[in-house]
DNA sequence: GCTCAGTTTCCTGTTT
DNA sequence: TAAACAGGAAACTGAG
């Protein structure tokens, strides 16, 4: 299933979001897609289904979302379609998340047109592949505390108690208190080769097959991206082993360096993206 | 401070 | 013989 966009591009940059008509009491907070991730000139109106693919996947490694608690399917769309979504679509689409995609694709339509504020929220830039997914992180009192109230608009599904909005903020880091998983950090490189050509590769993609072709320079970068120094394969893979007891890798048989991605893996399939 | 998830580290034994 | 696999056990880490 995808959304369909129930208003036209033009419409919805100015009803739905716009600097003066939202929350006046609220101070508006960046976090910083549109100076930091993306470049100035990046307009997500012209993104093709790959690019808001890819967008979708970084916002939710900047805010520790489980991949899995967002159907891929549903942004099935380039970016004019994408930049056609209202909150309600969001919602609709992402569940939960739907409030910080609808943020963060806001800000980069109206990115240098109102004022933000920076320096709220830490950033952490490196030059590497590894900074390309999930290197950011945000202090105590984080994102979720100040953005979701403020986006919600009336009768959204979106918490505004402070119990509501406390399990909300759970839920949606529980699932990766500590940034990307490893084997999401693993898929990311499979769905982005020409990021790190060669490391590792699909053996069969429809059945989420792959192999690890420089084995020791996967676990160096993993290493690093974990600021660990003596990450080794060995250690990479025996936690890689821990994935088949809960379903996201499955064992292949006979084949050295070949995983398989299991049932409670998502976002590697291409019907997923 | 406690609990928990997700590793990380170390280890021994087995397979390729 | 080396490299990789398998899995137990304990420690570590960050977040709620």
């Amino acid at each position: 299933m995808s959304v369909t966009p129930s208003t036209t591009l033009d419409s919805q940059l100015t009803a739905t979001w716009s600097p003066t008509n939202s929350y006046p009491d609220v101070p508006m907070v960046t976090s910083g897609y549109s100076n930091r991730l993306w470049p100035p000139d990046s307009q997500p109106q012209f993104w093709s289904k790959f690019q808001v693919w890819e967008w979708l996947q970084q916002v939710m490694d900047m805010h520790q979302i489980d991949a899995s608690s967002v159907p891929f399917q549903n942004f099935d769309m380039d970016g004019h379609q994408l930049c056609s979504l209202n909150y309600q679509d969001f919602i609709h689409a992402a569940g939960s998340a739907g409030p910080i995609l609808f943020h963060s694709i806001t800000e980069l339509k109206w990115s240098g047109q109102y004022h933000v504020e920076l320096g709220q929220l830490e950033i952490k830039p490196e030059l590497d592949f590894s900074c390309s997914f999930s290197d950011v992180s945000y202090p105590p009192g984080d994102i979720y505390d100040t953005l979701i109230p403020h986006v919600a608009p009336v009768a959204s599904p979106t918490p505004s108690s402070p119990d509501i909005k406390r399990s909300f903020s759970r839920q949606v880091k529980k699932h990766n208190p500590r940034g990307t998983h490893l084997w999401e950090f693993i898929r990311d490189i499979l769905l982005n080769p020409e990021r790190n050509p060669g490391l590792i590769k699909w053996e069969d993609r429809t059945e989420g097959v792959f192999r690890f072709l420089k084995s020791n320079a996967v676990a160096e970068l993993w290493g690093k991206k974990k600021n660990n120094s003596s990450m080794t394969y060995e250690k990479l893979s025996r936690a890689m082993r821990y994935y088949y007891k809960r379903g996201i890798l499955e064992r292949v048989d006979g084949r050295r360096l070949v995983y398989k991605f299991g049932k409670n893996a998502r976002g590697w399939r291409e019907s997923d993206m």
